[in-house]
DNA sequence: ACGGCCTGACTTTTT
DNA sequence: GTCAGGCCGT
């Protein structure tokens, strides 16, 4: 096992001490992954037959790049270890074992997408107003749910707000509706198994027994269902090694929770806990810059963390006038740098905190004719022209699947409207029946029309003939069939448009993906190739072969490295986010995430920020993020435009400005300091009572809401709006027009 | 039943 | 700046 000399001393423990519960806690970069890998291989070498190694990842890529790794280490026996999300291993798990719950083995896998929509008829039915209550916030209460392992019954007596009730309602009927559809959404995908696992003793030993050797990486954004599933699985044997980082714990918004990491001592008593200290990525710069940074926080267990690498150069920090110019600034430095490091543009990666700055970030791109791909957004697979595909494929699979019916009933349109499948949906609910097999009674649907009934009946038709023709033929060539006889590609041919033309682009997209998919596996099913497209991400398509700089969120960065990293938009408002609808925003997760950003950088790293920022279309004048104060000042430099200070200093000489224009920067100065300060400074407004103006940092007064604070204004004149944090009341978005907000 | 047009809400982050 | 959902006219 020459392979353990790859390995510092520290990691090599970790990777032999191979039965009985280990945890591994360390810092970025310090060979975490490379210690699961091992492991793994260790295990195997020692004689450990694969398919008894179950190892959980966060994506889908991490799993496959890390089977790669395990091939080479010890040969091709590695394709048969169980290795994947959790989603997925445990997809797979319920396509065997569904029958014990009610579900046959083609359910459907709802996305969230999906999800919302059995949430909104849901709410329909049970009569709630959706004004009232936003379908997005219920689902998001339901997901939440689930991820804590909370069933309806259990999420009712909890249930303490008027909200809460109203969700615990939705949440019952929802489950029924999923269960006659024969569909379960994501978070089914961890809260049925455990279900199973606790209803059925054998099934769960069968399991146990099979799963000899349990790995989990990146635990720190497991959640509690997923901690309750393991636990349950490693109960009889205790071979369970996790590693994580609570400093890079991100996925809070998710259900991940950090008490996985707390407890795990406590829940399995004798459990060996390993640190590894040495970080093997980072230059002494960037790693003293990302030490400087994570002190801030409060709650974290204490790591250590030094790299013998070289000290590189320090950290840049680049201000810029707008986003445009921050666009620019990054192209500009990408060119200097590959350029002075002989570096590729593979070698770059530009890290933001929402999808919607890429958009700035990608002309620049473009407009320099620098080649770039972006990672996420809206992925592939939710593209209305490729759901509506694939809607067709899963009334196909599971034709009990009632979203997917309705979202292909009229498409192409049929003449099928709302009246007719009201109707329809009456009969097969007096009838205790899908949808899908009241078509086959449409005779006794009194209420229809003729020419409605005919259009039902083609529907029918169609959708029989491929069931039938299903057996016959291989799946792409039946898939391309399908979408033919439906017209769906001729339909945006004729239409001629841009738009139009991307569509069938994608859909033919999907047809080749569909025929990559049948022959890479000749024996992959239309189910199995459902579930696939149903739980890869646009990361795990990511194969970074092609040579472009890479544009992804800091969420989607995780796990992976870069020798130049640049983070863009270090703004108050941007990073740490806050918006006006979530109550709890969180700055030591923000700050988690900045970390995760910074760690992802080998040699050289850059950070912007802007003073003005188009955000949903309206102008801010972000300040700068509280974060660029936590970094240190040894290893940073700061470039562009001169700091705040002599700015100021500079525009008040500037006298052959307007006088008005000069005092707005003044006040917009102050009210940016003041909102850092804001805790270490009593509020020094004097003046501003006659020209009060609402800016961030100001502390206003509002009829109903009481005191509050600024945190955000966009937009101007009529259509401003500001979001204020109130002492009582929690964030609002108010248009300040009508908010007769007073100083306060 | 359907398409066109307008309004408003919204975008954190994702398996 | 986008997108879905509602409204209206045909
Ligand atoms: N003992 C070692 N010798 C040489 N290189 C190492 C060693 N251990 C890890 N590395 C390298 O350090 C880098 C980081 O390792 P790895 O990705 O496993 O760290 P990690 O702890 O999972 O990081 P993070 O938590 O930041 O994602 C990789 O490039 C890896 O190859």
């Amino acid at each position: 096992m020459k392979f353990l000399n790859d390995l510092n001393s520290v990691q090599q423990e970790a990777v032999k001490a191979a039965n009985g519960p280990v945890m591994i806690i360390a810092g970025a970069g310090s060979g975490k992954t490379r210690v699961l890998t091992y492991r793994i291989a260790y295990l195997m070498a020692c004689g450990v037959p694969a398919h008894q190694i179950l190892a959980l990842t966060f994506t889908n890529k991490a799993a496959r790049e890390m089977k790669n790794r395990i091939v080479k280490l010890v040969g091709d026996d590695a394709g048969n270890l169980w290795m994947g999300t959790f989603h997925s291993m445990f997809a797979r798990i319920l396509r065997k074992e569904c029958l014990h719950l009610k579900f046959t083995p083609a359910f459907t896998i709802y996305d969230a997408d999906d999800s919302l929509s059995t949430i909104k008829k849901v709410m329909e039915k049970l009569n709630l107003p959706t004004q009232q209550f936003n379908p997005a916030a219920v689902r998001a209460r339901i997901s939440f749910a689930k991820n804590q392992y909370l069933s309806p019954g259990k999420y009712a007596e909890t249930a303490h707000e008027l909200i809460d009730e109203k969700v615990a309602l939705v949440y019952a009927e929802y489950q029924k509706t999923l269960e006659r559809s024969n569909a379960m959404d994501f978070d089914d995908l961890l809260v049925k198994p455990i279900e199973l696992f606790e209803k059925k003793k054998d099934i769960l030993e069968k399991y146990q027994h099979r799963f000899k050797f349990i790995l989990v990486d990146e635990f720190q954004d497991t959640n509690r269902a997923q901690y309750h599933m393991v636990r349950l699985l490693a109960q009889s044997l205790k071979n369970i090694a996790v590693v994580g980082d609570d400093a890079q714990s991100i996925y809070s918004f998710r259900g991940a929770d950090i008490r996985n990491i707390l407890d795990f001592q406590k829940d399995y008593p004798g459990c060996q806990l390993f640190r590894l200290e040495q970080n093997y990525r980072s230059t002494k710069s960037i790693i003293s810059v990302a030490d400087e940074l994570i002190r801030f926080n409060k709650e974290q267990l204490k790591k250590k963390l030094w790299t013998d690498n070289p000290a590189g150069e320090p950290v840049t920090v680049v201000q810029c006038a707008d986003d445009r110019e921050e666009g620019n600034q990054i192209v500009r430095a990408i060119q200097q740098e590959s350029h002075r490091r002989k570096l590729d543009l593979k070698d770059f990666a530009v890290l933001y905190r929402t999808n919607a700055q890429s958009r700035a970030l990608e002309e620049a791109f473009r407009k320099n004719a620098i080649p770039y791909e972006i990672i996420g957004g809206t992925r592939f697979y939710e593209r209305k022209e490729i759901k509506d595909v694939l809607a067709y494929l899963r009334l196909l699979a599971n034709p009990t699947d009632e979203v997917s019916l309705l979202r292909v009933v009229n498409y192409p349109a049929r003449g099928i409207g709302d009246v007719t499948l009201e109707h329809l949906r009456r009969f097969a609910a007096e009838h205790s029946i899908s949808m899908f097999d009241a078509l086959k009674r449409l005779n006794e649907v009194i209420e229809l029309t003729d020419r409605a009934k005919n259009s039902l009946v083609q529907f029918k038709t169609i959708i029989e003939k491929y069931q039938a023709l299903r057996p016959q033929m291989t799946f792409s060539e039946w898939a391309r069939s399908l979408v033919d006889e439906l017209g769906i590609l001729s339909i945006y041919k004729e239409e001629r448009t841009a738009e139009s033309m991307g569509r069938w682009e994608n859909v033919q997209e999907l047809l080749s993906a569909i025929s990559e998919f049948s022959s890479d596996k000749p024996d992959g099913t239309l189910e199995s190739f459902l579930e696939e497209v149903a739980l890869v991400s646009d990361i795990d398509t990511w194969e970074g072969e092609h040579n472009a700089v890479t544009l992804m969120t800091l969420h989607a960065s995780k796990g992976l490295e870069f020798p130049v990293v640049m983070i863009a938009g270090l703004e108050e408002g941007l990073l740490p986010f806050y918006s006006g609808t979530s109550e709890s925003s969180d700055v030591e997760e923000e700050r988690r995430l900045f970390y995760v950003g910074i760690t992802r950088a080998e040699q050289k790293l850059y950070i912007t920020h802007t003073s003005l920022r188009y955000r949903f279309g309206d102008v801010t004048y972000p300040g700068e993020s509280r974060f660029l104060h936590e970094l240190g000042s040894e290893h940073i430099e700061r470039v562009g435009m001169k700091p705040q200070r002599q700015r100021e200093a500079a525009s008040l000489l500037d006298f052959e400005k307007p006088a008005a224009e000069e005092k707005r920067s003044a006040q917009r100065k102050r009210a940016e300091e003041s909102a850092y300060q804001q805790d270490a400074m009593p509020d020094y407004e004097s003046e501003s009572q006659e020209q009060f103006e609402v800016k961030r940092g100001v502390k206003v007064q509002h009829e109903i809401f009481g005191r509050g604070l600024v945190m955000v204004v966009s937009g101007k004149g009529d259509a401003q709006k500001a979001v204020v944090q109130f002492e009582n009341y929690g964030t609002k978005n108010l248009i300040v027009k009508y908010a007769r907000l007073r100083p306060a």
